[in-house]
DNA sequence: TTTTTAGTACTAATTAATTCGTATGTCAAG
DNA sequence: CTTGACATACGAATTAATTAGTACTAAAAA
């Protein structure tokens, strides 16, 4: 059975990210990406990629002496995950209020919405 | 100034959620919600209660022997601090990859982001 | 061959979130 | 007055997330 939720922690997120866009990666990699935006040590990202390899989000494979890390899984489908989450915690399951509230705090415009819309219709 | 992380975690938001429903309520209001959920202890609400209100998200005044919590600010006000974290935290800020998914998904069509925009509309 | 470098493994400290038990006080019923 | 119900205060245990230090290994450089 699949874990129940499907959900990175602030850090995780952070490193997959820079994963999914590299599309793979070494702790080196990544450690230095990170250290242009904040203090960090080396042995701290190692042990947060060996701790999303062991949940399943990272796969490694040695190249050299180093692992070089991969995504396990499509950034979509974890990302999708991650608002399917947000929304049951916030808004008990239903995306409209999200909507609701992205249109009033001007995060959004009806223009947005029309260009995307037409983007996702276009696509399929 | 103004604390930087608006957020409520989890368990927060389950009491804040009663609470902004209710208006205001004691402890055992909403140690009384919850045991309809779940197995709950009623020194857990209230140490949670006790937490939020140090933390600023609610305002307490003794109502004869217990005392009645209400929120400090509107929910509109405190979820959209949430939603806001949210999009910078997994896209950059940007709204917009929010939107794309959620249509794509179909969690919302067309017809809703309609709907929505013409009832914001006019209530401006 | 010796030394330096780059990498991993392992351990552990810290902090926040969550949970609940025990002690204590007060009010009201008996 | 004594007892029981109900409330708060306080302390503490547990778990997850985050961070990083130390020891060890293998390869590369001198």
């Amino acid at each position: 059975m699949r874990p129940k939720h499907n959900t990175l922690t602030p850090q995780e997120l952070e490193i997959m990210k820079l994963v999914w866009k590299r599309g793979s990666a070494t702790v080196r990699d990544v450690y230095e990406a990170l250290l242009d935006r904040r203090k960090i040590a080396y042995t701290t990202v190692m042990t947060m990629m060996k701790i999303l390899e062991t949940k399943g989000y990272l796969k490694k494979r040695r190249q050299d002496r180093a692992f070089l890390y991969r995504p396990a899984h499509p950034k979509n489908q974890i990302i999708g995950g991650m608002i399917r989450e947000f929304i049951d915690r916030v808004f008990n399951g239903s995306a409209e209020p999200l909507l609701v509230h992205l249109v009033k705090s001007r995060r959004l415009r009806e223009k947005d919405l029309q260009k995307i819309v037409r983007m996702v219709e276009e696509s399929e």
